[in-house]
Formats: structure tokens, sequence, C-alpha cells
DNA sequence: CTTGTATTTGGATTTATATGGATTATTTTG
DNA sequence: CAAAATAATCCATATAAATCCAAATACAAG
């Protein structure tokens, strides 16, 4: 069932919260509703190299890992594929969300994430799962997705002064 | 029986460990339980140039290496091919993981690959196997794939911002 | 060929850790 | 202000890791 009544907007907003000793994290009931209702609670973490750790329901993950043909046969010949192979596999795991909504990060990506026991961290919708960051590395990101935007935007202002024939 | 009833990705992940005296690995129940589904702990150990213990399911070895073909014709002609036939031949080696979920490295790929008794290891799962490191030929690898990953991300970056007329 | 020794292999026991649930406190909402 | 819902804490159980030991095998010497 839907969380509340609500459904129309799935895995958005943010979330702050702990990691606790044993390095797990709780879902607020919004998102452990959305993931409930999406994949049986049934999910991929996949550690980003830009520091986060994603959370998607299985069937989103098998989708962008589609396309990848004949592993097999070409993992023998080409130090490119087995490359790619480590840098899904090592980073990639299956994980299921508890009844009580929470999920442990598996040790090998604490570190890496800054996702340690006790840290304070915050989850991020992202439409089609979630995020979890630390907080520190959530402000840098977040400070960088600014300044793009507002280069982005400067550059559009400086195109639309430039007279166009064409138009 | 698949692990914990989560089964969607197989042979994935890290899990630190170490070399006992004997010279023998663990798997972690995760790791172990795909062995057992997918080929009854029957494996084939290949030595990898890049200083790794590949760990691939029996019928995954006989597809990787069915990409090349009639080695008994091509054998005579070809000193390529005959290297070819060398290396994986020299490299490669059938094992059995144990009832307790242990594999033996052959005393021949332990100097090779640093993978010596009482030293500390990663197992990395590479979807279709997985990959033993010495500690820290695994740190070195990962840094090779996070700069890969870094500069690459950059770029696409650095391309959005780019005015694009045609969108 | 036989016996004694060393090595290796597999299993059992102990210790530590992680997991899930229950309880209590806090906050939110009507 | 009361009731419900959510968050935090704690604890019991289950699980996995590490250590140790015994049996089996291989090896060497006599």
């Amino acid at each position: 069932m839907d969380y509340n009544g609500v459904c129309m907007l799935s895995f958005c907003g943010q979330d702050n919260g702990t990691i606790d000793a044993n390095g797990r994290v709780k879902f607020s009931p919004r998102i452990f509703s959305d993931f409930k209702e999406k994949c049986d609670c049934e999910v991929v973490l996949h550690a980003l190299p830009e520091g986060a750790l994603a959370v998607y329901p299985e069937d989103i993950y098998s989708n962008m890992r589609r396309g990848e043909a004949k592993p097999a046969e070409s993992a023998g010949g080409s130090l490119v594929f087995r490359r790619n192979l480590r840098s899904f596999g090592a980073f990639s795991s299956s994980e299921r969300i508890s009844a009580q909504g929470r999920i442990t990060i598996p040790p090998a990506f604490r570190e890496r994430l800054g996702l340690v026991p006790n840290n304070e961290i915050v989850v991020v919708g992202v439409e089609i799962g979630v995020e979890i960051w630390s907080i520190e590395l959530w402000s840098e990101e977040l400070s960088k997705i600014d300044e793009h935007a507002i280069e982005k935007g400067e550059r559009e202002m400086a195109a639309d002064l430039v007279i166009n024939n064409g138009g």
C-alpha cells in the first residue's frame, strides 16, 4: 500500500540520520514505504565514484547493467573488459531492507564513502532510488551542483546576446 | 539454495581475509553460496597478468576459452596462438572448493601474485566469478579504477556546459 | 618394503560479531 | 492535551570468524 495515500512522487526529499554502532542506516517511513512498494525491499547497493552509496530497486539496477554482452567470452582477452566487471562487481551488492526499515552498509564500502558507525548521514531521494551520503560529502556535492548550474546559466545568457539571423 | 533469499547479483562485493599457514583462503558465506549454486564448487583458477588470481566456475572458463577456436589446427602455424595456449595452460588449474568454503592456492601461483601464507588478501566479486588479490596490489588496482572514473565524470560535466543549439 | 616423520587436509570448538526484535522515550498530529 | 506514530536504545539470538586439533596422506629413511 502507498504511504498515507500520497504516492505520486517516489524517492524524493532529503532525510538526515545516523549510522548505528553496527553500520546500519534506518530509512524514513516515506522512503521505506517506497521500497516496499517498488521492490519488496530487495535492493542493490552501489558505491558511486563521487562518494555516495546508491540504493536502487533490483530491477532498476538490472536495466542499468543490461547490455554487457557475453561477459565470459570477453573477459579472457581484454583488460578493459575485466576492469569493467571489477568496477561493477566490487562496488555492488544485493541486500534486503529489514522489517524495521534498516539496511547494513557492507564494511568494504564504509571507509571509502565516509559511512562509518556513528556518523551523520543524509538519505537523498533521486527519483529512481536513493543515495546515502556522509554529511560532509553531501554538502560538497551540493556546492558542485550549484556551481555547475550557475555557470551553465551564465553561458546560456551570454549565448542569448548573440544575434542569430537564422532564428 | 540462494543466500538469505537475496540472489539477484552473484559474485559481488569485496571481502577482506587472510591466507592461512597452509596457503588456504576461505570465502565469505555469500560467495561460497554462489559457487555452490553455480558450479557445485568446481572451479578453475587462472593467474591474470595484472596480478590477481581469478576463480571462475568451470563452465564460465570454458566459454572464455571457446573464443579461441580450433586450437589443434591453429597451433602448428602460429607463434601468437601457441603462446596464448601456453599462458592459459601454464597459469590455469582446476580446483574444488572444500565443504568449509576453503580453497588452496597452488604453490606455483603464490609468489607471482603475492599470495603467500599469512598475507592479507581481498576477494573481489567480478560478476562472473571472483578474483583474489593481495591487499597491496588491490589498492593499486583500485586507484587506477578510481582515477579513470573521476576523469570520465569530469569530462562528462564539462561537455554539459557547452551550449548545444541542436538540443 | 616397512616404518617413522612431516605435511596437509578437513572438521570441531570457541570466541566474537552482527542481526532482528522488543522496549522505552520522543515527537508529531489532530 | 491526548493519542498515535516515529525514533532511539538495548538485549537475546543467530551467525560467522578464528583457532585449534585429529585424521589422513604423502614422503623419506632405514
